[in-house]
DNA sequence: GTGAAAGCGCTAACAT
DNA sequence: ATGTTAGCGCTTTCAC
């Protein structure tokens, strides 16, 4: 049967032990000066009731609940999930708790409107500060201080974390390049996104360095969903003149790239070289050798980096004002066949 | 530089929007009953001073947050992946939102004592309910319903999803002794968890059945983890009459079987034949083929099954009595070789 | 060393 | 249609 048991409150608490509930509230928070006695008996009343404070009503009093946020949009996604263990690692480390707060889906999360509401809902009630991935918005009125990893913007007024994704891109393009490849397609990622942006100016920038040209018709508009890619594959593929090479902008996009060559009874790599970006495992059972997992990395660097904040003197306003750019080499890596 | 900007609050709303808090609590909550020319001063107001309610001081007055937590010590884990999936999926198709809490590792986590803790952190406050997954305590004081997956207790008072681990490990047994082997090494799980004493009632019972008698030092003690899993496959195969097929208790383990497996030069299934259990994709990445994703299934139905606990009505006490056992077959699978 | 009382931001009666 | 008031469970002065 479903247990219908209330909750103890520290009133409970209170009248069993025959205190006040602020003496009640002082050994909770250790404040120390309670007679050893009544300490005592509290923790037991405490013990024996099975009470537990109400996260909701401690935050309305006070700060520090040794907690932290991560909001995403969708968790099971493989970008998230390999945030998700990267925070999680570095809060492992840590005294903190963490709390991942996500709608499910990105249709639910929508735009930057959207983002403040979640920035509040955690960061102004329960937790001492929250990571953002990829927002929108440059500015947040939160209590608590932000950490972001690849922010969509481009000069946030928050710390962020976020990868070279424009060297990153050139390092795969110049890998594609050094194979002999002219004729490279690219599948871009979400317009709307600066690491989009940089990875395809990445595209460009190697293209010219290499001395060629740039064909639009190579380049097709994906949105770093693997459905999509698939499209764009498709008419890549079956163009007049269609591309050798293929760089995507994302892994998944790199699936969609291996799905359609699949379908078509391409072999990879000699019939179409394919490069993605990311090296997120969940993409491993799809023949690729991942080099390392930055994702994780950043995500893991960037708790760190909130956690420093969280606990740093509030005297050291200096810091809080300077702008956190930790950077780290975005990896590429090419796509094998296999059996 | 770091943003300052203190929270607004509904009393600046009230304020600048020349009102009383209540309305403008009225207007949040679309109560309907304040004349449009106020709601639309107050919603731009709102909007002006970008107000988003406090979630501490909303869900200590009222329930109905639209929230469920999910609370599991490890999101880095495969098996809590695999969890976050399923549960992702069901809330994505609701209005609701989802929090995850975990403290990031096992350690921090501990034993049924804390499980309280954390129920009541959330389900007390901020959630509308629960999924617990594996918990250890029978009974919860909570004033939100509790679902879980997996429980390690026999007879929990809250309803409950759990896979036939019995089941599936006599699958997985005939299917090894199907193919000709006599000599079944198993690695067990964590001995204090029911799904694991279930695993290992199969392997017993198919055994018997089989009109071959357990041999005990086929047996490792395992505990779900793949380091665990090497020691225990390294004696296994050190035996003076090794066995020819090993049974893991979970995905986990048969990674660490074929982690020894190739480091001896061992060819699966040829020289050594291996069953997995759980069926989580993180896994795939070892030659193994995917039946497919039962534990995220599991974690679908209870998120719905703990949905329309939420949402049933509260005069229905017969239904919240039940105690829902949704059964989902556990399935198996051969590792087979590769590259 | 301990209790009484004031509020944190909000919602829900109860008034008007 | 709107304002007033009383708490939700807790922490924190301020008394004693």
């Amino acid at each position: 049967m479903q247990q219908k048991k209330k909750a103890v409150t520290i009133q409970n608490v209170a009248k069993t032990s025959g205190v006040s509930v602020s003496t009640v509230s002082r050994v909770l928070n250790a404040k120390g000066d309670v007679a050893l006695d009544t300490q005592n008996k509290i923790q037991d009343v405490i013990e024996q009731l099975g009470y537990t404070s109400n996260l909701a009503a401690r935050s309305m009093r006070s700060r520090k609940m040794n907690l932290i946020g991560l909001i995403m949009p969708d968790i099971g996604h493989p970008f998230a999930i390999e945030v998700m263990k990267g925070v999680n690692r570095a809060i492992a480390e840590s005294e903190y708790d963490l709390l991942v707060y996500t709608t499910g889906d990105v249709r639910k999360f929508e735009t930057a409107s959207h983002e403040q509401k979640y920035v509040s809902l955690l960061n102004n009630s329960i937790t001492d500060g929250v990571i953002l991935v990829a927002p929108a918005a440059a500015e947040f009125a939160s209590d608590a201080p932000i950490v972001s990893i690849d922010p969509a913007v481009v000069n946030p007024s928050y710390p962020s974390i976020h990868a070279t994704n424009y060297q990153g891109a050139m390092d795969a393009m110049r890998y594609l390049l050094g194979l002999g490849h002219r004729r490279i397609g690219f599948i871009s990622g979400r317009p709307e996104l600066e690491s989009s942006i940089r990875r395809m100016k990445g595209y460009h920038d190697a293209l010219e360095q290499a001395g060629l040209s740039v064909d639009d018709s190579l380049i097709a508009a994906g949105d770093y969903t693997t459905e999509t890619a698939v499209i764009c594959t498709r008419s890549l593929l079956a163009l007049e003149n269609p591309p050798t090479a293929i760089f995507a902008a994302n892994d998944q996009s790199a699936i969609g790239v291996l799905q359609v060559a699949n379908e078509m009874g391409l072999k990879i790599p000699d019939d179409l070289s394919v490069v993605g970006f990311d090296n997120i495992p969940e993409a491993a059972h799809l023949n690729l050798t991942t080099v390392d997992q930055f994702i994780a990395e950043m995500a893991y660097t960037a708790t760190n980096k909130l956690l420093s904040l969280i606990n740093g003197d509030e005297l050291d306003e200096q810091i809080t004002k300077m702008q956190t750019q930790l950077v780290i080499r975005g990896s590429c890596r090419h796509l094998v066949n296999a059996a």
